[in-house]
DNA sequence: ACAGAAACGAGAGCACTGCTCTTGCAATTG
DNA sequence: CAATTGCAAGAGCAGTGCTCTCGTTTCTGT
């Protein structure tokens, strides 16, 4: 070892890299299913061949492309939370779903390979699962910590979710919030993402006349419903 | 002409047909990605070229397959609003949900070309959106006629959406509901959707334990939010 | 009834894809 | 310094969508 872990194995990650690099432009230019190995070989110089020194196939390639986009939608909404230290539960969740209409706007194509079709025998690997869930995490995070400022809110009258959700899971998220809150909870989130995915693929067209509005329409509709506040 | 305006036309159509069916098979076998031509005309014992005498492009079949999906889609709907003739509007409801899921399920792919990923630089044919509305019509009509029957629920204190929504058109299909509440009918289909969404393309994992009793639990809240029956 | 036109399926071929395998070269290691 | 390992190139395979040409069959106007 050369005290750097050998020039070579720097090169390699640097070559990942910019394979990566190259492979997203061309997804943003002609979307998941125009991505081509040739291509973005061509891109770079190189011969296809190469490529699969450090991708073995085509959808491993597509899987670190989905990796990088969960994690960069989920470091924008994290970010999206956080920022104004001290907000309300409520501006703090208006600026997350915000958040992530502002990035799937600016990234349908990587949007829709999160969220669109799956690729067909496509298995998330684990590692994966933890960045596709960051999203997820900051709504519940912003819901608990609503409801751990609230001394008396849930008056145990709710629906018991127990047979259809996970309640073990979504306690590691909310520990503060009543299960009888959760469907909500999740509610709220698939909502979001459905709107988006409407929105986005061209379902909405038709119906909805200034997609920003509505949006901001539907995120007042879901805020009210979440009893955030108050 | 014949009498019957040509065997060969009628074998056309017939080819077409068939064309479909075969088509039809493989998107199910494979997903739309996987649909391959060639592979349809092998399996009709015909060489692939022939094909281009009926479909123009590969998307032109793929666009033929989405007509008749939302059509299907829309008649299965449409039947289940429509049996139990007298039913309330709130069973209406529920049974429209449970068809759009029974059919989302046993159609998966059929799903996703309707509702994952839109086919890059694909227009749908005016002919496709009157195919595609038929399930928002349903809803929209049970709306409606939830509202007919009610002399006085529209306090007019509602959000106005008349600055995003396309009242006119919503109005053609819900005359009688007052346009504050289309938000919410809205609302309640892009839930619906992103939902079956988020459970056919593995979103939900981790999340729900039992799809099926979720989807109920959902129904049913967004029944008491449309303020069905009553 | 017959000639011309149109529709049809077969086949060859082009440019492209993902992926494999071999070959020579360069960097790294003992 | 010798041997191993990582790398890129190139040829090649099987597959794709799509085009073009070529006989054959069917329809159509006179």
């Amino acid at each position: 070892m050369t005290g750097e872990q050998g020039v070579r194995a720097a090169a390699r990650v640097a070559q990942i890299e910019a394979i990566k690099t190259t492979a997203r432009e061309l997804l943003i230019e002609k979307g998941a299913a125009g991505l081509s190995l040739r291509e973005v070989a061509r891109e770079m110089g190189l011969v296809s061949s190469a490529l699969y020194r450090y991708f073995a196939t085509r959808d491993e390639l597509l899987t670190a492309l989905i990796f990088d986009a969960y994690n960069d939608l989920g470091s924008a909404v994290e970010r999206a939370a956080e920022s104004n230290t001290g907000a309300s539960t409520t501006v703090r969740w208006r600026n997350s779903c915000q958040a992530v209409r502002t990035w799937a706007l600016a990234h349908p194509n990587e949007f829709a390979l999160l969220y669109g079709t799956p690729i067909p025998g496509y298995n998330a690997p684990t590692g994966t699962i933890a960045a596709a869930t960051r999203v997820a995490t900051v709504f519940g995070s912003i819901l608990n910590d609503d409801r751990a400022q609230k001394a008396e809110l849930a008056d145990g009258q709710g629906r018991d979710v127990r047979p259809f959700l996970s309640v073990s899971n979504l306690a590691l998220v909310m520990p503060a919030v009543d299960p009888s809150d959760y469907l909500r909870g999740v509610m709220a989130w698939t909502h979001i993402f459905g709107h988006l995915t409407f929105e986005l693929f061209g379902h909405l067209v038709g119906t909805v006349t200034s997609p920003d509005l509505a949006y901001a329409a539907v995120v007042d509709e879901l805020t009210e419903w979440l009893r955030l506040g108050e």
